[in-house]
Formats: structure tokens, C-alpha cells, sequence
DNA sequence: ACCTGAACACCGTTCAAGT
DNA sequence: ACCTGAACACCGTTCAAGT
């Protein structure tokens, strides 16, 4: 709105467009009034431009929706970590959650692709970090990463449909509201936990973390990978195999094997 | 395409259209080109009528689409189960999980909602029956469900996700491929990781949905709500009560205090 | 290089009529 | 009760021009 001056042009160059409005604008959209809201026509018009103008800068609508979660976490406050890793690896994971619950536009753009935010990325470091100081392998830690990802993504999917079924006026036939009497037989839980469903569902989700945590983590030294418990030596350090990846291995493997970054 | 008969009228009533051809149609074109390929204008068309004539027996474009769930699973047959409930327990969340994957537009439609159709709750049911019996409370068990079945959803949209990405010309810059050299202090080991990520990242689901139960299960007399350990009761067999449903209690804990009008 | 206009092939849904 | 037609207010994207 109040916004008056206008981005600095460089000199004989009057580009009326630029890649940054047009994201920026469809950001503001899409907080104002959802991911339905944007499309290429209206967000033509809000840039005072044409649809077709955006095309020059966006190869299509989906770019433009992925081009809008690039800098958002930027905003958010890293919170403070507690420094034993299990303990750690449920905080990021609950961070990750509330933050994704309080801009649930996210998710929809999320799913068409996986992380694409730079400034994101730290969770999931954090998360690799903190399993594999658990004991994990690096394959084990990606692994937890994911089912961690996908549950945490799940919820929010479906904490949202609740949501909004919530506040709709009339609420269709679902699921607990479907069973009779005549279901008893065959679904005899089912339909005596109906009544009480709705409060029944209702989690923490920190305490559904925390039990998905501890099963990840019972993997620690298990079955293939023992990988000496070298779990508490958390140093930082940013060496890794010194240079500017000299070392023709991609130091990769010494990922899977020794995850020995020492200080 | 060749069908030829349509369906018997009753008598006089030359009723043009039918609630079951519709959905039938949609149910269709969902499986041969797509949810997106259903919309109100083409499926009238494949039915020979108008789009407004559609909205005589169907509320909106979301009814018609959760219609078209109703009656999917009865497709599918009910698999053996083993009778350890544990393993009950992972075997009914693979075997969603499996289900769905196969049929990933019912994912779209779902997350519309929760489940819609009854032939499908047999699957919540043996799962809260298994939970029950490793010793979870009612409450927990829901609980359980609920997280079993997130971190199912989640993990199939990413599934799908990377499928879609993978037959993708020109892949975009996503995650891995986003990280350079400069990344290693601040992300050690996803940059570590990387050029490996796609391979880490694949997972056999049974594996990690073991390790999310065994992590659900480790609640079962901890912590809060001990309510008598009654968890080794699980008395197997499908017998579960007896005949139709006669025993008011319905077997379990009286399944939270008996909501008891039976026949 | 950057932008416009017209056009193509669509949407879901409302409204006023028809039988 | 069941169905139609026209209309409203939209879509993403291609193509051929303009400057």
C-alpha cells in the first residue's frame, strides 16, 4: 500500500518489470488470500502489467509459486536448541512444524517439490546433526529426516482439511459421523470411539515426535551399521577434508563412514 | 466405450440421468487422465448431458469428487493378516500404504477430508485393535492411528512428488543440486550428503513404519494413564466378541466406559 | 530484450426458463 | 422433478506483433 517510492533503476534502463515485485506481489496474495488467489492474470494486474510480461521472468505459473518460498524462513527467528541430540533432533522437528502451521500456504506450494528454500536448510542439517549423534548412520539419519518430514508434513495436511471442516456450515457425512449401529459388529472400536472422535484425535504433537524419535533412534547401533558410538563428540568445524574439494572423492563417503569433522 | 446396454429403468420414469453414472464417469476419467482431467463441463459431456444437470445430484465439484471414493477399496481384497499384534499392527499400515500407492489420486481427493469410505475402515479398525492389544490405551491408540496414517499420507505425496520430478525434462533446482561449495560451513552434512541424497533418501516404508510403531509402542504403560495394564489380553483370533456384536462391552476395555445401547 | 493484444481452449457456478 | 441455455467471471498459455 503505502509504499511511494519505487526500486531504484539503474540509470537508462527502464525495465517497467522486475523478478522481484512480481514474486513479491504474489507473496502478498497468497498471505492476503491464499494459493488459489494467485494466477497469472491477477497478478498481471496487480504489477500493472499484462499476463504475458510475467512470462518473460517466470517459465510458468508453478515457478512463480515455488519463486515464493524463497526467503520466507529468512523472516523466522532461529530458535535456541538444547544441546543433547535427542532432545534436539524433536526440537527442530516441533520448530519445523509450528512454523509450517502458522503460514499454511507452505504446504501446498511444498508439494510440488521438496525443500527449495536456502534459508530452510538448517533443519534439516540440524535434524541430520543431531540423528547421527544419536548413534545413526548418515543413511539412517536421511531416512529419519524423511519419515520425520513426511509426518510432520501429514499433520499439517490434515490439521488444515479439520480446520476448515470446522467452519464449514454443513458438515458432510465423514468418517465417525458415517457409522451406525449396524457397523458395531464389524467395527466394534470404531464405533464406540465415534462419539468421542473428534476430542480423541486431538494430539500433541510433540509427544507423537518425541515417540517417533525414540523409534527412529532404537536403530542406533542395530542391525548393519554399528558405526563406533562416536555420538557425543558434536564438535563443530567446518574443515571437511580441508580445501576446495581437492580431494577427488567428493569427501562424500567420508559422510557415510566417519562423520569425523573434529574442531 | 463398448458397452452398448445401459442400465434398466424402472418402468415409466425415463430418468436420463443417474447418481451412479455420473460418479461412475468421474471415477473414470480420475483413473484414466487424472483428478485434474475431472471437471463438471467434461463429465457431462461423457455423459451426455449438460454440466447443470450434474448438480441436481451432486452438491459440487468437492461432492462429486468424494463420491468417487466410496466403494474403491471394495475392490481390493482384505490380506491376510498375521495375528502377533505388533506385527498386525505394521502389516495393516504397509498395506495402506500400498493400496494407496497404487492408486495415488485417491491421496488428492483425501486430503478433501479424512477417510469416506466405509470399505476402507476395516484398516483403522484392525489398527486400533492391534494397538489395543500391545497395551495402549483407547486414547492412545487413536493417537497412534492418526500418526501412522500421517506419516503414511506424507510419505506417498513425496513419493509422487519425486516420481513427477523424475520424468521431468529439465529438473529444476531443487534441494541437493541447490548446494555449493560455499554451503559446507554452514551445512555440513547435507552438503556432504548430496551428491548421494537421491539414492539415501530411498527407504523401505515397513522398515521406518516399524520404527514408528516400536517408538508409538514404548508408550503403551508409561508415563501419564497407566489404566490397568490390561494389554496382553490381546485374545487373537477373529472371533472378537463372538457372534453379531451381542455383548454390549465390545470385548476391549469396554472401550472407555461402555457407550453401551446394544441390540 | 521486453512487452502487448488477441485468441484458444478451457473453468465452476448462478439464474431464468423450459417440460 | 428434472433438465437446458445463456451468461458471469474467471483460468494458463501460445502466437504474432510491436517498440
Amino acid at each position: 500500500m503505502a509504499e511511494g517510492v519505487k526500486k531504484k533503476r539503474s540509470a537508462g534502463r527502464p525495465r517497467r518489470l522486475d523478478p522481484e515485485t512480481i514474486v513479491a506481489t504474489a507473496r502478498r496474495v497468497i498471505e492476503e488470500e491464499g494459493v488459489d488467489a494467485v494466477s497469472m492474470r491477477r497478478i498481471a494486474k496487480e504489477v500493472g502489467s499484462t499476463p504475458m510480461a510475467l512470462y518473460h521472468y517466470v517459465r510458468d505459473k508453478d515457478e512463480l509459486l515455488l519463486l515464493t518460498l524463497a526467503g520466507v524462513s529468512a523472516a523466522i527467528p532461529r530458535p535456541e536448541l538444547p544441546v543433547d541430540p535427542r532432545a534436539r533432533l524433536i526440537a527442530v522437528s516441533a520448530h519445523m512444524h509450528g512454523v509450517l502451521g502458522r503460514m499454511p500456504w507452505v504446504l501446498k506450494v511444498l508439494a510440488l517439490g521438496d525443500l527449495t528454500d536456502k534459508q530452510a536448510l538448517w533443519m534439516a542439517e540440524e535434524i541430520l546433526d543431531s540423528a547421527m549423534a544419536c548413534g545413526l548412520s548418515p543413511a539412517q539419519a536421511v531416512h529419519a529426516y524423511r519419515t520425520i518430514w513426511h509426518f510432520v508434513y501429514g499433520d499439517l495436511v490434515f490439521r488444515a482439511a479439520m480446520a476448515r471442516r470446522r467452519e464449514e456450515p454443513e458438515r458432510r457425512r465423514y468418517f465417525p459421523a458415517m457409522l451406525t449401529e449396524d457397523d458395531r459388529a464389524e467395527l466394534p472400536h470404531l464405533t464406540a470411539l465415534a462419539p468421542r472422535w473428534d476430542e480423541l484425535q486431538e494430539y500433541d504433537v510433540t509427544e507423537q515426535l518425541s515417540a517417533i524419535v525414540d523409534g527412529l533412534l532404537s536403530r542406533a547401533h542395530g542391525a548393519a551399521a554399528p558405526d563406533r558410538a562416536e555420538g557425543t563428540d558434536g564438535a563443530e568445524g567446518p574443515d571437511r577434508t580441508g580445501g576446495t574439494g581437492g580431494t577427488g572423492g567428493t569427501g562424500g563417503t567420508g559422510e557415510i563412514d566417519a562423520p569425523d569433522r573434529r574442531a
